[in-house]
DNA sequence: TCTGGGGTCCTAGGACCC
DNA sequence: TCTGGGGTCCTAGGACCC
């Protein structure tokens, strides 16, 4: 946390669906949502006039119709105007400082502190946002955004929450707790839903009742790091720094059915097509291109005809004994009825392997399981201390089920491969199989004077 | 027919080694 | 030979974010 209020933090208000109404006049003053619009699709983003009628972000669109008049627009979404529109007010950002780190499409980051020297006093900030505030929408055509100015990310973030849209709040020194006391919990970063269900169980509803509780309770409730972490955000103890570029760690493509897939083959060639798209997606993102960046495409091939590996991790078969009955059973039973969702997923691309700009992303890189459990590592709610898991748990134990239910296919990695598992209700005959994508593009190494092309 | 698609990070536990 | 501690490497699973 700084001595100072010198972390601004931006969001567009309702960004999709503004830069349609901007785009076309007609849709101006009406319910306009943005998302998916099959059978199966979710709300990205739903404009104001839309949400006095109850649509949210991340509900499924068909809820969204029901809720909403006739006369509201459901778009599918023009990315490329969103980006162009996002530029523009990225490159206004930069006028302001140039330490910027953009979250998202519609969010960011500026660290005032960098650079000239400026009146960082809560008037001097609370002026410079206005500033900010007004080119955005001369700029833009008429965008709004919000704002959050504080000594740290987390405030700032928090910030430009309050009073959207066209909010600016200056959270100055010293009133973070008195801010953050009576928020619920989910306003913290890392606070998902599960979190939430698993505190409110001890009775903790807002910041203030989650400061109340000791560290090693939360500890052992919710694990070393995430236990840590939000020991650290009740109490408003934040420095992660704004930082300028944000490496890509993993690609994936993922695709949900119109309808439920039962039939094997079927599923296998969907997830042999989009096996293919993702060494274009790796070399767009700059992540591990070689030579020329030609290659065959990955094919799928067994590799655990058997299913042991899938059986033994299925959710609910942790601690489970090889040896039990009930897990040779469990192993025979395994097979989806069918499948709503297939996806293919290369992550940490090259492990171990050297290259320009590969150190560095190395030495950020928390490796997977080299950890001892013995020994508390060094936690933080700054770059990462403060995502983590719920163990267990009623709730838990539900959404494990409703997974199940949904029959979704999972989509794992490793290190060269990509391999796909199946995940579905444990029910009729056959084993699960897991496939490996060949990916002959993993293995070579970089030529000596490869860099990483700018994440678009 | 409730719940997309792109990501990040953390943890449990098995295999293996000393 | 047995037992166990401690560490590393890896996979799978889960929570969370926009």
């Amino acid at each position: 946390m700084r001595s100072e209020p010198s972390i601004l933090h931006l969001d567009l208000d309702a960004f999709f669906a503004a830069v349609e109404q901007r785009d076309k006049p007609s849709l101006r003053g009406r319910p306009v949502v943005v998302g998916g619009i099959g059978p199966r699709g979710v709300v990205s983003t739903a404009s104001y006039e839309a949400r006095a009628f109850g649509a949210r972000s991340a509900m499924p669109t068909h809820e969204a119709r029901r809720r909403c008049p006739p006369g509201t627009a459901f778009l599918g979404g023009r990315f490329a105007a969103y980006r162009k529109t996002s530029a523009v007010v990225m490159s206004l950002l930069r006028e302001v400082s140039s330490v910027v780190e953009q979250v998202s499409v519609d969010e960011a980051y500026v660290d005032l502190a960098a650079g000239e020297q400026r009146d960082l006093s809560a008037d001097g900030v609370r002026l410079l946002g206005e500033e900010l505030l007004e080119r955005i929408e001369a700029e833009t055509g008429g965008l709004t955004a919000s704002a959050g100015i504080a000594s740290s990310k987390m405030l700032a973030k928090i910030g430009s929450d309050l009073e959207k849209p066209r909010g600016l709040v200056v959270v100055a020194p010293g009133r973070e707790l008195d801010v953050l006391a009576p928020l619920n919990v989910r306003a913290l970063g890392g606070v998902g839903p599960a979190t939430a269900d698993r505190l409110r169980t001890f009775g903790v509803e807002t910041v203030e009742q989650l400061r109340r509780l000791a560290l090693p309770d939360l500890v052992s409730i919710f694990g070393e790091a995430h236990g840590n972490g939000l020991h650290r955000l009740a109490r408003a103890q934040d420095d992660r720094p704004v930082v300028v570029e944000r490496e890509t760690k993993s690609i994936s493509a993922e695709e949900t059915f119109e309808t439920d897939v039962a039939d094997r083959a079927r599923l296998e060639s969907e997830i042999a097509r989009l096996a293919e798209g993702v060494p274009a997606a790796r070399r767009r993102v700059g992540l591990r291109p070689h030579g020329d960046g030609q290659g065959a495409p990955p094919r799928l091939q067994p590799a655990d005809p058997l299913g042991h590996a899938a059986a033994r991790h299925r959710p609910g078969g942790r601690g489970h004994r090889p040896g039990h009955p009930a897990a040779a059973r469990r192993r025979r039973q395994l097979r989806p009825a069918a499948d709503r969702r297939g996806g293919v997923r290369t992550h940490h691309a090259r492990p171990g392997r050297a290259g320009p700009g590969a150190g560095r992303a190395r030495s950020r890189r928390a490796r997977p399981g080299v950890r001892s459990r013995r020994r508390p590592r060094r936690t933080s709610a700054g770059r990462h201390g403060h995502r983590g898991h719920a163990r267990s748990g009623v709730a838990d134990r539900r959404r494990r089920r409703a997974r199940r239910a949904r029959c979704r296919l999972g989509v794992g990695s490793g290190r060269g491969r990509v391999t796909v598992r199946f995940e579905g209700p444990l029910t009729g005959p056959g084993p699960v199989r897991t496939f490996a994508v060949d990916d002959p593009q993993l293995e070579p190494a970089d030529p000596p004077d490869w860099r990483p092309e700018p994440v678009a």
